[in-house]
DNA sequence: CCGACACTAGACAGACCTGTCTGGTACTGT
DNA sequence: ACAGTACCAGACAGGTCTGTCTAGTGTCGG
């Protein structure tokens, strides 16, 4: 019946879920430990404050979506980007959608100079760049600022199957797409 | 010297500045009193408790919101549409802008039966409603469709604002709007 | 067999949190 | 003149927060 898991997964594990079902200020270091039941020495051992577990926390739902995004079947780049957001469509549709979670970590973090803002922004980065790659090899005849308006259905898909309701946002996302990639297909 | 605005209106302003500017769990009440040179006791008479003050915040936003677009010249249905979203840009731009207050609030509060998720609710039905009023009017072919693809895009400016180059979104305010009105114009 | 290391259990400090309560002042309308 | 109301000052309670510290257990490579 033990728990197996090394004692800094158990801890990521736990922080993983509350802090996205509940938000980071509303999940105290006491409770990640009592959840995952481990020693606060131990805590402090693998993280020496909060904040950087909250950083660990951040990074590693970037890395889960990255290995997501690579499982994908490779496909014509117009074909991706339907691929991708369709995903996306799907996720903010499921039950356990509490929003995006580098969009409500940064809400927490108001300072642009703060670590976990860092860590989002090499995030954003990554998938701003992810867009202009797939619309340039389609050859999209205005890739930068095409690639600025994905940034913005992202954000606002995310926004919407949090806040609306989620249903109606996987009918839109095909349309959506479409208009935005305008004259291309 | 004396401040002579009355109690209720020093806390709101307060609360107004450092709830937006920090976040709303990381301004605790005795700040609140101390900046807004209220006693204790007066503050919790006009609020019986920071959920309170919180949904009274949150609804002061949107009021001011509701103002500025009332106060909007009146014009064309789809002109309306770029006034506002150009007006969005702009804000998003100004370099006091932490994002929106209500999808920062929202990230605060996950649990979506919480009074100030209400609050918020009404407001987003309201803005979606306006949507749909205008495209209606402009006789757009597809206004229900279209209205859930302008709340994503306000959503996405939102963000936008917050975590990217805020000078890049007033660029492509206007091409993501029309190509999200496609067809019309 | 031993030293290094990861771990457990839990007390403790000091700050901060929300909310209550007491007691007193000043202005306002009647 | 008097009641009501709005306000001020601040102590207090009881809880929670992050982070430190002591002291001991189990395991594993060499």
């Amino acid at each position: 019946m033990a728990d197996t898991r090394p004692a800094r997964r158990r801890i990521l594990d736990t922080a993983g879920i509350l802090f996205y079902a509940e938000g980071i200020r509303a999940v105290g270091i006491d409770r990640i430990i009592a959840e995952s039941a481990v020693a606060k020495a131990t805590f402090y051992h693998h993280f020496p404050s909060k904040d950087d577990l909250v950083a660990a926390y951040v990074q590693e739902r970037i890395d889960q979506q990255q290995v997501a995004i690579a499982a994908l079947p490779e496909r014509e780049p117009l074909e991706m980007l339907h691929l991708i957001f369709t995903k996306m469509g799907e996720i903010g549709a499921s039950p356990s959608f509490r929003g995006c979670p580098f969009i409500n970590a940064a809400a927490e973090h108001p300072n642009p100079a703060h670590p976990v803002r860092l860590v989002i922004d090499r995030y954003r980065s990554w998938f701003h760049a992810m867009m202009l790659h797939y619309l340039t090899e389609a050859r999209h005849p205005d890739p930068e600022r095409t690639a600025d308006l994905l940034m913005i259905l992202r954000d606002g898909l995310a926004v919407g199957g949090q806040l609306d309701n989620p249903a109606a946002l996987t009918a839109v996302v095909d349309v959506a797409l479409d208009r935005l990639l305008v004259g291309v297909r």
